[in-house]
DNA sequence: CATTCTTACGTACTGCGTAAGAATG
DNA sequence: CATTCTTACGCAGTACGTAAGAATG
């Protein structure tokens, strides 16, 4: 049976002179698009595309068929937008993130986004992932970005990339000499971290525990930026994300500490309703997938992509 | 996305005015008719048929969109025919049947098959179950209707029906009261049987032996026609499928003997090559699970449709 | 009460993605 | 040697079929 998906992937073929491309034009896999010309191959007993060449050449009966794929596609384009296109479409789409998603790539999200997107209003907002959670339940939000400890059988996860955390502190606060210093010279610190509401203050508790650790004095502060405030002013140590803090570390102005055994990376997921099956939402996770690498970015905490 | 199964179901609920025929038509059920009709009401975020009266009473936005699913699917089929049309198509099929098969509803089936598929040219073959089996193998047939006892990971078997067996002979051979018989009482007489290259010789074998029996003296054919002769002619029992000798019981030359257990049915199936997927060979499939009822067929071993 | 469609649920299978392999320039 | 496409294989989500339920005339 000759179908719209198989039409579609010639069509976008040949439009964009590869697999690839359309593949992710069609947000899915070249190995999927490659399926697909090889079932038109095997319902048509003939080859389209000429495969002795790099780029995408047709053979005559490939004319034949992207000419009538791309009539047939449009006369479907032309049905749901005549019908559909009054219909109440989600053009809002309201992105929760945690602060340190919006210090590092954010931005570079949101500009993608938007070129690929141009009808949807993007509308992001900055809360503790425990808060996210809660919003997303609550159709407050529609996608949230942050560390993946916030599971759920409504929600659907998808992995984006980890997060490293180092232990860090104003120059000089922890004596310590080139070794490397162990997780009990912490104890006789101050340590500065996120409470419960937060991914990333979670795990740091979980590590903790799972060390036989108890922690001297705790300093619990709901927001990042603040723990970095007072990191800065020698309060006391706290675990911070490198890729947040880059500049303030190149300036001298808080130190690495290097401890062993080292904090686990947090691992970040783009999280949408389960039931949230739109083209959209779809398409929205990908694109998070393909920015949201922390360990390629090197930013100031001021913002702004590189 | 709109699928060409949605539109064909919404087209063919239709032309056909009801869901059951349009399932009929597309080779499915009437629940999967429903479910695409469903898919493509939620995709336009209208209703598209009335179901306030039994018939199928469109909408206004019903109209519009049969009208083009109409014009999408009729350039759809031009499509294929400009070319797949030239294709090597499959107008042979080389169907194989057991003699029982044969005898009862093989002409009903090939009528049908011929009024359902004009162009096809249908080659009927009558060989035993295990031959049959060899020669799907061997794609020396393309479809077998037999007895479901030659399973193979190669092939796809849907069952059929199943065909009861019971024992017979010349009336007054087997000296009894009118009480059922027990098994036990066969051994003293010659049974006549079908050798381990039928389904049903299969069948009898395993059965037998199920029942801790020895048969006394076991004469061997492998023909069916010659079995019904040796039976009626008085030289031993033998289990026979009363739909195929229907009329020769009633004209009381066989007399039906009540053995207690009685022989289990043989489950029939219509069995393709695993990797067969054409609609053509799915379609056959399904007519031979529509035509092939045992338990309605009341014919002379002559043949000919009731 | 028969017919027509819907709903629910378990299963099969298609089609997808990952990852490794081949071919090409 | 990098890029582009194919192939193999395991997994998951879809879509199907069965069977029971609701609605209609």
């Amino acid at each position: 049976m000759l179908t719209f998906k198989q039409l579609e992937a010639i069509y976008w073929v040949v439009q964009l002179g590869g697999f690839l491309p359309a593949a992710q034009k069609l947000n899915t896999t070249q190995s999927a698009v490659s399926k697909r010309i090889q079932e038109l191959e095997a319902l048509f007993h003939a080859p389209l595309l000429d495969r002795s060449q790099r780029s995408a050449r047709l053979t005559s009966r490939g004319e034949e068929l992207v000419a009538a794929a791309g009539r047939l596609l449009a006369e479907r384009e032309a049905l749901m937008q005549a019908t559909e296109g009054r219909a109440p479409r989600p053009r809002r789409v309201r992105i929760g993130v945690t602060e340190v998603t919006a210090m590092t790539w954010l931005p570079l999200y949101v500009e993608r986004l938007h070129a690929q997107h141009p009808e949807v209003s993007i509308a992001p907002e900055v809360e503790s992932g425990a808060m996210l959670r809660d919003k997303l339940l609550a159709s407050e939000i529609d996608l949230m970005i942050a560390a993946d400890t916030f599971r759920d059988e409504r929600f659907r996860a998808s992995p984006v990339g980890s997060l490293k955390l180092q232990w860090m502190c104003k120059p000089g606060l922890v004596v310590h000499t080139k070794a490397p210093l162990k997780v009990q010279a912490l104890q006789h610190h101050r340590i500065l971290t996120q409470g419960p509401q937060s991914g990333t203050g979670i795990l740091f508790q979980r590590w903790f525990e799972s060390h036989n650790l108890k922690p001297g004095e705790l300093v619990v502060s709901n927001s990042l930026i603040a723990l970095i405030g007072l990191t800065l002013s020698g309060f006391g140590v706290s675990y911070l994300p490198p890729a947040a803090v880059q500049a303030t570390v190149e300036q001298g102005l808080l130190e690495v500490l290097d401890v062993r055994p080292a904090l686990p990376a947090a691992r970040y997921a783009a999280t949408i309703r389960r039931e949230d099956r739109s083209t959209l939402m779809t398409s929205l996770v990908r694109l998070a997938q393909e920015c949201c690498d922390f360990t390629r970015l090197y930013q100031t905490a001021s913002g702004g992509p590189r």
